[in-house]
DNA sequence: AGCACGCCGACT
DNA sequence: GTCGGCGTGCTC
């Protein structure tokens, strides 16, 4: 008997071990996905770790693989060594990386469908539920459980459906979701029959009054080339009707005299290649060089840094660097951060590298998702992957090159579910299992890369020069603090100089970016006449006023409800009183002449609002997560502006990846200080970089921009640093701040989060906690401290912050952690806490 | 992660 | 007295 040891798609510590039937003994093979029976009904898709003959002797009675998937494994070998480096440095579960490395298309899982009985009738009443429940039937016979839970409002149907079931109402099965659908479309061929002239011949004499199928049938000639043995082609339906201007009843009637024949295939979803293959660009100067240096740290060092400020053309460095690796017969991962993947950039690889380019990314189809892995998996060609996070876990064979483009960006550490990954650095270990080089690119490198790349790790490279020499744009720092005390800025967002340097711009025919990292319309509102504040249920955060839909929205869980009409505390009375605002913003009543609400600060919504009413003829447009929630709604925007459609474009750090605009004069940073201001080791680091990052929007080929930047804060350090582009300056202070207070790059960081219901069981626990990493891990320990946002989703938080020395291995510290957390559970309330790790935080 | 078992409050 | 709330433990 042979056994196999799975691993589950669920946060669990093991392996599980199922028998493989008698004539799937050959088949099951590591890297193999199998559906298998886990828990009393759940069938999940499992993935074969090892084979083997032993087990049978324990304790647990063993079931059998319920199906095979594969054929042939869907994981390279060194997939799984990878998986699991991820779960042991990321103290995770391996269950945690395969649930993120696998696309969802191939990973089925079964759901319980309900199955009406027509023959049921009911002898006696039944339960208003239940009545609720089969009334959701008409119509159709079978639901499953979450389709039910939508039809009803029901919260819990499990029992009713148990009940009814009981009742012979209905009956339940266990159904794998749909997984990968692959793509099919109708083909026309010529039937064998008639694939000799005389035959056709006599089809045409037989046409008569038939003109229409005589002309659809010379189109299908021509198109498809049938007669020609060596120029025969493929035809769809689709391709011959569109061509041919006929309709399907014409073809039909050629399809019912057998003249031709329909016939079903497998298409791909992946897109279709440009026909001609356009040649590489030359590089300029500053270009050749950066290209020259990274070859020659490449034959030595591992990683390179390559430091290019925006614009000096890093993109087409890392074209020739692909098409050189490409021409020596290995593979490419190109990585960017979600949201830099569009258009622009697709396109321009598709043009150089045509078929040999997939590109994979979350606002792509599950299907193609699966159809770019299967490609990936079935050939050992030379392929380039544009990608994101996740595209690390595509099933690569022999990686030559990976580039991590914006490699500062935080975006690339994974936040939420397990496992919490840092996809550059990540990307390093892949590059070393597959023996490739990673190249880091970034107009702002991220301290720790720049650190490495400083001290000798890694390479590193700089282009200084902006393609064509086209010149940094002006800073111009306006001190709102000032002109708010001098009633300049009394209630509007916007200084006299940005007013003036958008209008000029307008006028000029020239566009303008307006950056506010915040969305909505206001972060807070108050009631001026008792101060409240509307607060999210589950968090404890304020509520964000969206003008837009009218709604008070929670940043962190979505919790939503309408704008009041007036106070809910003291229903708008004193209404005289005049406010109580301190902070020195504009603010806006939240229902103008009706209640007492009023805003407190602002974001892009109200920037949108108020530039409106300044440049009324201008075209504006919004450029955040709420305007750009589809792969489609986000180019379009992108492309308007480009295409000059709109004059104005208004949003968030959406704004700062990778775009490339040629015709932005002016950049606009409506209030720096809410970048600056914010208790994180790295805010100053991300502010620079940021400020850096949407600054180098502005500038034009032959024009230089203007960045007006708005503080209250101008003499801050940071603000003169951006001012002058003093990146290095900018990393040398903050080094000295991080070797000082123990951070990165000098030390490793490790947060335990742990959070609960019960904040006073939290409370204390967390103090244990720490009390007994401390015994063991001594001063590295730092907290339990609250963090700056106590509650998220209902579950108070606290964090303890382990400061690890960079040289020390973190084996032994994940084996301190372990036994603790072993430890902790001893005491009874644990149970109570939901613990998690998060190293490296972003 | 599900899902079942098991123990306590508000209803028939 | 039950229905059903969710705390706790297990899944090869």
């Amino acid at each position: 008997m042979k056994y196999a040891d799975v691993i589950l798609p669920l946060p669990l510590e093991n392996s599980y071990t199922y028998s493989i039937p008698p004539d799937l003994e050959q088949a099951v093979t590591p890297g193999c996905r199998v559906i298998v029976h886990f828990g009393k009904k759940r069938y999940y898709t499992a993935i074969v770790m090892d084979v083997h003959e032993r087990g049978a002797d324990s304790q647990y009675e063993t079931k059998e693989i319920y199906a095979l998937l594969d054929a042939t494994p869907v994981l390279r070998r060194p997939q799984l060594r990878f998986w699991r480096w991820i779960a042991s440095y990321y103290l995770c579960k391996l269950g945690d990386v395969y649930k993120a490395a696998l696309p969802s298309g191939l990973k089925l899982e079964s759901e319980t469908a309900v199955t009406y009985n027509e023959e049921f009738e009911a002898d006696g009443p039944l339960r208003p539920n239940e009545q609720v429940v089969l009334d959701a039937f008409t119509g159709v016979l079978k639901l499953t459980v979450s389709e039910l839970e939508k039809k009803t409002g029901l919260r819990n149907v499990v029992p009713v459906v148990a009940s009814l079931m009981a009742k012979g109402a209905v009956e339940v099965s266990e159904e794998l979701k749909r997984g990968f659908v692959p793509k099919m479309q109708t083909f026309i061929r010529l039937a064998e029959a008639y694939k000799d002239e005389e035959k056709l011949q006599a089809v045409f004499a037989d046409f008569k009054r038939a003109k229409k199928q005589e002309h659809l049938l010379i189109c299908f000639l021509e198109l498809s080339h049938a007669l020609n043995p060596v120029l025969v082609r493929e035809l769809s339906k689709k391709e011959l009707l569109e061509s041919s201007g006929c309709s399907p009843a014409i073809l039909d009637g050629l399809l019912k005299r057998g003249v031709l024949e329909s016939y079903e295939k497998e298409v791909g979803r992946l897109q279709v290649p440009v026909c001609r293959l356009q040649p590489l660009n030359p590089l300029s100067a500053a270009q050749e060089k950066a290209y020259g240096e990274i070859h020659d740290i490449f034959r030595e060092k591992e990683v390179c840094l390559l430091h290019g400020v925006t614009s000096s053309g890093k993109t087409e460095v890392y074209i020739r660097l692909i098409d050189e690796v490409l021409k020596m017969g290995r593979q490419v991962l190109y990585m960017l951060p979600e949201i830099a993947i569009t258009t622009q950039i697709t396109e321009r690889l598709a043009k150089l590298f045509g078929d040999k380019l997939l590109v994979y990314h979350s606002k792509f189809s599950d299907n193609e998702r699966v159809e770019v892995w299967n490609r990936l998996l079935h050939t050992g060609e030379p392929m380039l992957v544009l990608g994101v996070r996740s595209s690390l876990f595509l099933p690569f064979k022999d990686l030559g090159l990976i580039i991590v483009d914006e490699e500062h960006e935080n975006t690339y550490k994974q936040q939420d579910p397990a496992p919490r990954y840092h996809a550059r650095n990540a990307a390093l270990v892949l590059a070393g299992m597959h023996g490739a080089k990673t190249l880091l690119g970034s107009a702002t490198p991220s301290i720790d890369s720049y650190f490495n790349a400083t001290t000798g790790k890694y390479g590193l490279v700089e282009l200084t020069t902006r393609y064509g020499d086209q010149l940094m744009p002006e800073i111009l720092t306006v001190d709102i603090k000032e002109l708010r005390r001098k009633k300049i800025m009394k209630d509007t967002l916007f200084s006299p100089v940005l007013v003036e340097k958008i209008g000029e711009a307008l006028g000029k025919g020239e566009q303008a970016i307006l950056f506010q990292n915040r969305r909505g319309f206001a972060p807070v509102i108050e009631c001026k006449s008792c101060g409240w504040v509307p607060h999210c249920v589950n968090c404890d955060v304020s509520l964000t006023y969206h003008k837009f839909r009218g709604e008070l929205v929670c940043h962190y869980c979505g919790y939503k409800i309408q704008l009041p009409h007036q106070c809910p505390e003291c229903q708008g009375a004193d209404t005289q009183s005049g406010g109580n605002v301190q902070s020195g913003g504009p603010c806006r009543d939240a229902r103008p002449c009706v209640s007492t609400l009023h805003t407190m600060g602002f974001g892009t919504e109200m920037v949108e609002e108020e530039i409106a009413t300044l440049f009324p003829s201008a075209k504006v447009e919004r450029l955040d997560f709420d305007t750009a929630r589809t792969r489609t709604a986000y180019e379009r925007i992108i492309a308007d502006f480009e295409k000059g459609k709109t004059q104005i474009l208004i949003g968030t750090q959406m704004l700062s990846k990778g775009l490339d605009f040629g015709n932005v004069s002016v950049v606009g940073i409506l209030n720096a200080d809410s970048l600056m201001n914010f208790p994180d080791f790295r805010a100053h680091e991300r502010a620079f970089q940021l400020m850096v990052q949407v600054s180098g929007r502005a500038g034009r080929r032959d024009k230089r921009g203007t960045v007006v930047l708005q503080t209250s804060q101008p003499d801050h350090p940071l603000i003169r640093m951006v001012e002058r582009f003093a990146y290095k300056e900018m990393v040398r202070l903050q080094l000295g701040e991080r070797s000082m207070f123990r951070y990165p790059p000098y030390y490793r960081l490790i947060v335990i989060v742990l959070r609960s219901r019960n904040d006073s069981i939290l409370q204390e626990l967390s103090a244990l906690y720490a009390e007994n990493l401390r015994r063991r891990l001594g001063e590295r320990v730092l907290g339990p401290v609250t963090p700056p946002i106590t509650r998220v989703q209902t579950l108070h938080i606290r964090k303890i912050v382990l400061k690890i020395e960079i040289a020390a291995a973190i084996a032994p510290v994940r084996e301190i952690l372990e036994s603790v957390h072993t430890e902790m559970q001893r005491y009874l309330p644990f149970k109570q806490l939901i613990v998690h790790y998060d190293v490296d935080p972003a």
